[in-house]
RNA sequence: GGCUCAUUAGCUCAGUUGGUAGAGCAGCGGAUUGAAAAUCCGCGUGUCCUUGGUUCGAAUCCGAGAUGAGCCA
C-alpha cells in the first residue's frame, strides 16, 4: 500500500517537530524535513532541529545533510526530497514532510519550474548594481515581467534578470510555459496554528533556549565562507553580539522579534495553501491526532 | 531649598522666524517557483505633561504646577 504524504506545516515554533513524532509513532511514518535551514550541519540549536530524543522516536532524513558552505535552494530540495519519499512510501510507511519553508514545500506540493539554477557569477555581479539598475536591465530585456515585479525587489528582479541573462529568452516566457498546478485534491496536509499571542510568548521563550544552550558557540563557529546560511535569523544578532555591538538582552530581544516577523511571513504564505487543513496548535497533541485530514 | 535642562506615536527622537505634527524602530496588512529564516510593498488622530494667559491662531511665546535628570547648597 503506497501512503500519500502528508505535509506537516506551521510557523516557527509552533511544534511541528513534536507533533510530527507523536504522528510517525501513531501511523507509521517517516519524517523528512522541509525547512531550508535544518538542511545544514552546525546550527542545529539556531534553527531549532529535532534533538536527539526526537530523532530517535522516529526516522529522521534530510537533517544536518550538508556542510554550512553548501549552497542548496528550492530546487535541490526538491530533487533531494523526492526519491527519499518514494522510498519511505516503497517500505510502506506514511512520508511526513514536516518544515515551514514555504518556498521549499511548494516545489515538493507543486513542482519545479524548468528554469535554470542560480549562477554565482551572475549574482556577484548583480550584487553590484542598485535596484534601479537591475530593474532597468530586466526591463529592458524582459518588459512584461519587469512590471509584474517589484521594482524595489532585488532578490526577485535579480533572479528575473539572471534566468533572461542565462537563457538568452525571457524569464516570462518561462513563467507561462510553466503553469502552477491549480489541482490540489491529492494534496494532504496540516497547518498548526496558535493565538498570536501564545506563539509569542512561544518564540520568546525558545529564543532565550536558544541562547542558553550553545547558538552563540554555533555561530562563533561559523566558517567565514559560509553562504546562504548567513541569512538563518539570529546570525546577524549574535555576530552584533560578538563583536560587542549588542548586549546579549539586546541580541535576545532582536532575535525574538526578527523571529515574530518571520512567523507573520509563514502564516501569510500557508493562508494561501487552501489544501491545508488549519489545526489548532494550542489543542494538544491527541486533540491533534484525530483531526488529521486522513 | 536654589538654578539649569528635559517632557511630542508603544519606544528613541525631529519639529525651521507662532498657522492644530513627522522620521526610525516596534506593531498591523500584503506579495513571493532555484539565495526564501531571504527579499520586497502598503498602513501614522497622537489629551504635543497639566493649567492659566498673550494672540484671529500656541507643540512653538509668557506665568504657575507636575514628573524626571543634572549642577549648586
Amino acid at each position: 500500500m503506497i501512503h500519500e504524504p502528508l505535509y506537516l506545516c506551521g510557523t516557527t515554533a509552533s511544534g511541528k517537530s513534536a507533533c510530527a513524532c507523536a504522528i510517525a509513532e501513531k501511523m507509521g511514518g517517516e519524517i523528512i524535513n522541509a525547512d531550508a535551514f535544518q538542511l545544514y550541519q552546525g546550527l542545529e540549536v539556531l534553527t531549532a532541529s529535532p534533538n536527539e530524543h526526537e530523532q530517535s522516536q522516529a526516522p529522521h532524513h534530510l537533517y544536518s545533510q550538508f556542510p554550512l558552505t553548501e549552497k542548496l535552494d528550492a530546487a535541490r530540495y526538491e530533487a533531494l526530497a523526492r526519491p527519499i519519499i518514494a522510498e519511505v512510501q516503497s517500505r510502506g510507511k506514511i512520508p511526513l514532510i514536516v518544515g515551514g519553508s514555504g518556498l521549499y514545500l511548494k516545489f515538493l506540493t507543486h513542482g519545479c519550474a524548468p528554469a535554470p539554477p542560480g549562477d554565482e557569477k551572475i549574482r556577484a555581479e548583480l550584487d553590484q548594481l542598485t535596484v534601479d539598475e537591475i530593474y532597468r536591465r530586466l526591463k529592458n530585456l524582459d518588459p512584461e515581467e519587469a512590471a509584474r515585479q517589484n521594482s524595489q525587489n532585488r532578490r526577485h528582479l535579480g533572479r528575473a534578470l539572471e534566468i533572461c541573462l542565462i537563457t538568452g529568452s525571457k524569464a516570462s516566457d518561462l513563467r507561462k510555459n510553466f503553469a502552477i498546478p491549480e489541482n490540489t485534491a491529492h494534496l494532504k496536509g496540516i497547518v498548526l496554528q496558535w493565538p498570536r499571542e501564545i506563539l509569542a510568548n512561544r518564540i520568546a521563550q525558545r529564543t532565550a533556549q536558544m541562547l542558553e544552550n550553545g547558538a552563540i558557540e554555533e555561530v562563533k563557529n561559523l566558517p567565514t565562507n559560509s553562504g546562504t546560511v548567513r541569512q538563518a535569523i539570529g546570525v546577524r544578532e549574535i555576530e552584533a553580539h560578538l563583536r560587542g555591538e549588542l548586549s546579549r538582552e539586546e541580541c535576545l530581544e532582536r532575535i525574538t522579534i526578527s523571529t515574530r516577523q518571520y512567523a507573520k511571513r509563514q502564516r501569510n504564505w500557508f493562508r494561501r495553501e487552501h489544501w491545508l487543513t488549519p489545526i489548532d496548535g494550542s489543542k494538544g497533541l491527541d486533540s491533534i491526532l484525530t483531526s488529521l485530514p486522513i
